[in-house]
DNA sequence: CAAAATTTTGACCGGTTGGACAAACGTTAG
DNA sequence: CTAACGTTTGTCCAACCGGTCAAAATTTTG
């Protein structure tokens, strides 16, 4: 009985967020061996064997945080149905993930560095979970295309296509600001790339005739 | 006299060569933080105090890699000109683009390493050089729109789309071949992104008529 | 060859980091 | 109140890390 989950005290599970939420900030900026406990300590307002009383070890802080991650960050793929018109569908779930990046950037940079290292700690999670919810969508986006209702690509690419271009906005939002200036780079910016990603993945560049 | 440039001997070239090849290796597979000394003079064949008669501070070494980096890394932006059919131009920009993911991925790692920690070291040539190369280059697609040679768009977020995608076939190399499988994911996927991406870029998503 | 200059090495140092631990402190239930 | 349990803190440690230094080994030059 009750085997996985321990129980667990009020102050335990408030502090745990607490450090979780710290975490993410720290890990998510420097990586996770550009990290210290010590500055996740004091980002989380206490001292580091108080933290330490809570996550015995610093990787189980970051393994804690990465498996909350991947439900989440998943979520909007998974959302993408069979059912309605197959143009919006797409649409909106790019909109959907350009959102995450707007709303949760922390949370894609965290994960931009696990990849960039290689994914040492969820490189199985990549190859089961991930490649098994990628392969039924593209089956499904393959349908479409049969039926002529969106074009005949490739759908993997095309789905690496819309991570790529909408997690840029968080994991490279500093070159994108830099870039942009202070009056382009605004707040604005995200309606902008909205309206561009839309017209690019309906219209492409062609002009119209 | 001789103000900038060191002289230096046969020996000194070679073996700084090979430091920063070696440190191009560690750097980019574990960012500045999660690299040791170490690391890089075991990677180079070397002892870590003969390693540091060649590079003083382990900052100089990423300092050097880094100003390298930029010059070959804005190369095919800087390519995109005027003369020539608008299309073509931005085809062949991309196809560029992709082939530096392809051919150096160590490089565009270290690069996206180095903008998800913030830019702490680049930031000014981020707001300089490329913010200024960036406007240059906006001009000309804004030319070309007008010119009724390619649809309307924000050129901005355009440039930001061919970076995002093809720089994913670099950064992203472990989750692209983890979620491809080894059959779809072998040598040819360069290709296969090179073709999606032509037509996302040209036509887009919607059912030719 | 021999002196001068360059390169390589081993030993060492101070600061940081992840983590252990016991003692002190606080809270809660009988 | 008090015993039991949960929480917090100060102290400490061993490993690691960036970097120094003087001496030894090697290469270059006259």
């Amino acid at each position: 009985m009750e085997g996985s989950a321990p129980r667990r005290t009020r102050i335990q599970q408030e502090k745990r967020e607490l450090i979780l939420e710290a975490a993410l900030e720290v890990f998510s900026a420097n990586g996770f061996r550009g990290s210290t406990i010590d500055q996740i300590a004091e980002a989380a307002g206490m001292s580091k064997p108080n933290l330490l009383y809570y996550f015995r070890r610093k990787e189980d802080i970051h393994e804690t945080l990465m498996q909350r991650l991947l439900d989440t960050w998943l979520a909007p793929l998974r959302e993408l149905d069979d059912i309605g018109d197959p143009m919006t569908e797409l649409r909106s779930y790019i909109r959907r993930k350009l959102e995450m990046a707007r709303d949760f950037p922390r949370e894609s940079r965290l994960f931009a560095n696990e990849i960039l290292q290689g994914a040492p700690r969820i490189m199985p999670m990549l190859e089961g979970e991930l490649k098994t919810l990628v392969e039924e969508k593209a089956a499904v986006i393959k349908g479409w295309m049969r039926a002529g209702k969106i074009a005949r690509t490739d759908p993997w690419h095309l789905i690496f296509s819309i991570w790529a271009t909408t997690q840029h906005y968080a994991d490279f939002d500093v070159q994108v600001r830099a870039v942009l200036g202070p009056d382009r780079g605004g707040d604005g910016r995200f309606e902008d790339a909205a309206r561009f990603l839309e017209q690019l993945f309906l219209d492409g560049l062609k002009p119209k005739v």
